[in-house]
DNA sequence: CGAATCTGTGTAGTAGAACTACACGACGAT
DNA sequence: ATCGTCGTGTAGTTCTACTACACAGATTCG
């Protein structure tokens, strides 16, 4: 599993190709969904150059042969194209917006799971499991993340909070003590606020744990260092996936941490998610979400 | 594009096979990501069958041949085994219960994606549009959609409120009037409360859209009625994905509804959050998510 | 300035893959 | 008990992906 789609893959290396296979390459961005069902020739004949020029385009790419080209250029589009290879117009009917966000997100979220690393999560989870109490900060879209951690909270199995404001943001972390764990969350990793919070907590004594969309001052700063890479938020149009990643990873360390705690905790998770259906009028009480 | 992924597809046609069809079966669930790089020879042969057979049973799924097969199932994969397929375990170590996690999430957003009426997305937009204020209730994971909503308040261009607190929905609902939209979301369309908010709301001459699982009271309540299928809940491990879906839906609706207002609108919201900026100490505002 | 080499491309051939027509065996029905 | 049908494997065919080789153009070195 590499960490790039093939459409970025193409993209990238399409002007350091010899000229007929860049034709190939543009026959390929051009309209990927066809070539998936393309044959070999059928390929080399809308490009305009000969069979072996589509072969050395894709064992140049990294692939073993046409067959496994193929197969990835498929997993990649299933996943989605991104925007920065078909973008919004205005004058795009909502159905075709809505395609295009959710392939957008899906090849997002795909790009963070195969950049993920998971020793950095392990670290995360060791040091949830070891605290006392949990602290959620965040701002904004990041906000949004915390008080979904927030709402995750008997999974953690320890007392947590999330405010919303941010003087009780740094009121929290100014009385943080050892044992204690601040979840900071910025997708910049430099928005001042939350970098001064975080500074707080850690003067304080507690642990930091780090949830950001790259490197940056807020990484620099914590004890374990979280990073979700999504495509760019470039342009006004371009929905903001990042919270959907922060949130995905909320999901990770909170069933992580949950199955850290052992059968019991869990036992009397079940029983309080049953609990929760008085809530609604049916008696069906495997939902679970309101 | 179908609405079923190969490997439910399978599952749900596997009794009515006929025995030797039941292996190949068999087979491609026991190891599909290892019969994506298979020949039809090496998977009859795995399965203990004719290579015929093994072609039947690519068009008995409704495949035009073995190849079709294979690329629809690595489409499938590339998206993620749903944890239907692959449950979680609680020895799993962490970095496998992240890729079954993120593998989940992403399958489970691509029948969304899938299944999504998108008429009724368009329908919504329409009633956005024209909407003076919108109010979006929802409570417990629900409620973070509607909060993740406000955020987005600047994109509808209209007032926005959101509240938290189950008896100021209410009283939202309540004073509503004509023109004014309230969005009401729960994954499980039963949730009584938010039921009852929706039921003032409507009373009150306000135009209901309907966020929610499935079919039920909710979506028969409501003007609007859009259904987020996901994979259900049902697992105490299983991660929450409707959530996730909500916050897709959100941006599609937020970025259709700005679309719509016309770009004079657009040039204030990139005004707006180049302005953003300034809470952060790098002078990059091209970025725009905290 | 000419020859040699090397890079880039297409042609021809081959092994193997997917797909198809057909035949055999087993089971159920009349 | 025999006929018919359903399920399965065998043998054959076509088309596919892949490979070895040869030619043309550019580039470089004598």
């Amino acid at each position: 599993m590499t960490d790039e789609s093939v459409l970025e893959l193409i993209t990238g290396r399409q002007d350091r190709m010899r000229p007929s296979e860049r034709k190939v390459a543009a026959a390929v961005l051009a309209d990927p969904a066809a070539v998936v069902h393309m044959s070999m020739a059928g390929l080399a004949d809308t490009a305009g150059v000969s069979e072996p020029t589509v072969m050395r385009f894709c064992t140049g790419l990294g692939f073993s042969g046409f067959q496994a080209f193929r197969l990835g250029l498929a997993q990649s589009l299933a996943v989605g194209i991104p925007v920065t290879h078909s973008a919004i117009e205005p004058d795009d009917p909502v159905e075709a917006m809505a395609g295009k966000i959710f392939d957008h997100t899906l090849s997002s979220l795909d790009r963070t799971r195969r950049s993920l690393d998971t020793a950095a999560v392990a670290a995360a989870v060791e040091t949830l499991v070891r605290a006392t109490s949990v602290h959620f900060v965040g701002l904004g879209a990041s906000g949004i993340i915390a008080q979904d951690a927030l709402q995750h909270a008997v999974l953690f199995g320890v007392p947590c909070t999330a405010p919303v404001d941010l003087h009780q943001q740094y009121m929290a972390a100014a009385m943080c003590g050892p044992g204690e764990v601040v979840v900071a969350i910025s997708n910049t990793g430099r928005t001042t606020s939350v970098l001064e919070v975080t500074e707080r907590a850690k003067r304080a004594g507690a642990a930091v744990i780090a949830v950001t969309g790259g490197p940056g001052p807020l990484a620099d700063l914590a004890d374990v260092a979280i990073v979700l890479r999504t495509f760019e938020d470039t342009d006004i149009y371009t929905p903001t996936v990042s919270r959907l990643a922060g949130l995905v990873l909320v999901d990770v360390l909170a069933t992580a941490v949950a199955v850290r705690r052992g059968p019991a905790h869990l036992e009397r998770l079940r029983e309080m998610k049953e609990a929760l259906s008085v809530f609604r009028g049916s008696a069906d009480g495997s939902r679970n979400v309101t």
